[in-house]
DNA sequence: ATCTTTGAACTGACCAGTCAGTGCAAAAAG
DNA sequence: CTTTTTGCACTGACTGGTCAGTTCAAAGAT
């Protein structure tokens, strides 16, 4: 990568993070290109020489985040893999490294759960790529771990992958927006136990 | 009720309904007060006769709707208890309850969801009583589970009933947008299976 | 020499909120 | 019974402002 290459990305790297949280704090439409300038310093026309358009510049966005997300959940699964842990320790590590994700990148986790059931939107099919990127790890898992008898085959995967993500993703937002004094030991340990089945009972 | 009212109360349910639906589709910001007015047949001036703005209308839809859930929960967990069933089977009835709402209301749903953890919006303050209303009935039970010592004493209340309520509410919104073939049953089951621990089996 | 950024000026579309006026049903006056 | 008045509910053209996107000459970086 020459320098001038990596210039640019120096920039488009402080667009993302002014759009991303401009765009989580007040949504998209309320989000004005002036104010995106502004807050990561560089002028306006900047913006449209990096990038075609505003939809543009949030739909790289989206695949930016998702990609960062998508890795850092395959990472877990494959380092339990590679301790010789079982499918159900490596969800569990999924969903630790879903917490430090979304802590560590709350504005983006807000962003796209702010975005992803609307329909009718510009950004509607890119939104559908980038949503099977993610969910497909964890259905991936969930699957080895019903081929290797970890997991009852009567399992619907596609909607146990749902439910585990959506409960990792509203568990962590609500960490972040109204209970901020718990550690991430406290949130992980909550969830841990609902996956290992030790609130329902056996 | 004179015919007079009678005849506001219609106007604003259209306006409710027409608001409800545009804004799931297209967020807040990018949907014009024109638009509601011509989707509920009414004249602009209408809805500024009904709302002092755009934003306290939206405010009022949303008391509305949560309302209804929050109804709708507690009457399930209610029955539950006087048909003399455990608490966690009140769980279980709360959990078909929220999908049964979310079904039938699919728009309210993907648009508090999209704006439950905005920060810095007008309407900030009005989220936050309108999820505490939510929250507090599923808190309510566990609080009571574990009382009754159907529960572990180490549940950690807050974190576990945000939880739960992540996972039916992502579990269902994909199974509208993505998953529209599968029946209430199904999704019911699944995180049946996962509030009863049988999937990270015990 | 080439690539990238700047910043200010401009355009044209779009939109929240306003307001003078219409329609109508029920009450009051004749 | 008929006419007039009252005021609620609604209408839609209009206004003042905002914003995405364009343009471009000049400056800065490599």
């Amino acid at each position: 990568m020459d320098t001038q290459s990596s210039r640019r990305q120096a920039t488009r790297a402080k667009l993302y993070e002014a759009a991303v949280t401009l765009i989580a704090e007040q949504g998209f439409s309320a989000t004005t290109v002036d104010e995106i300038a502004e807050r990561a310093g560089v002028a306006k026309g900047t913006v449209y020489y990096n990038f075609k358009s505003k939809t543009e510049l949030f739909e790289e966005l989206l695949r930016h985040g998702v990609g960062l997300l998508a890795a850092s959940l395959r990472e877990a699964a494959d380092q339990t893999e590679r301790q010789g842990g079982t499918r159900v320790e490596a969800l569990d590590a999924m969903i630790r490294a879903g917490l430090v994700f979304i802590h560590r990148y709350p504005a983006f986790t807000q962003l796209y759960v702010a975005e992803l059931w609307r329909t009718n939107r510009a950004w509607q099919s890119t939104l559908m790529v980038v949503r099977q990127e993610a969910v497909a790890v964890v259905e991936a898992v969930l699957t080895e771990a019903v081929n290797r008898g970890e997991l009852s085959e009567e399992i619907d995967v596609p909607l146990t992958a749902s439910a585990l993500v959506g409960m990792v993703l509203v568990a962590a937002l609500d960490w972040q927006a109204f209970q901020r004094e718990r550690s991430l030991d406290d949130v992980h340990a909550a969830l841990s136990r609902l996956l290992h089945g030790r609130v329902g009972g056996c």
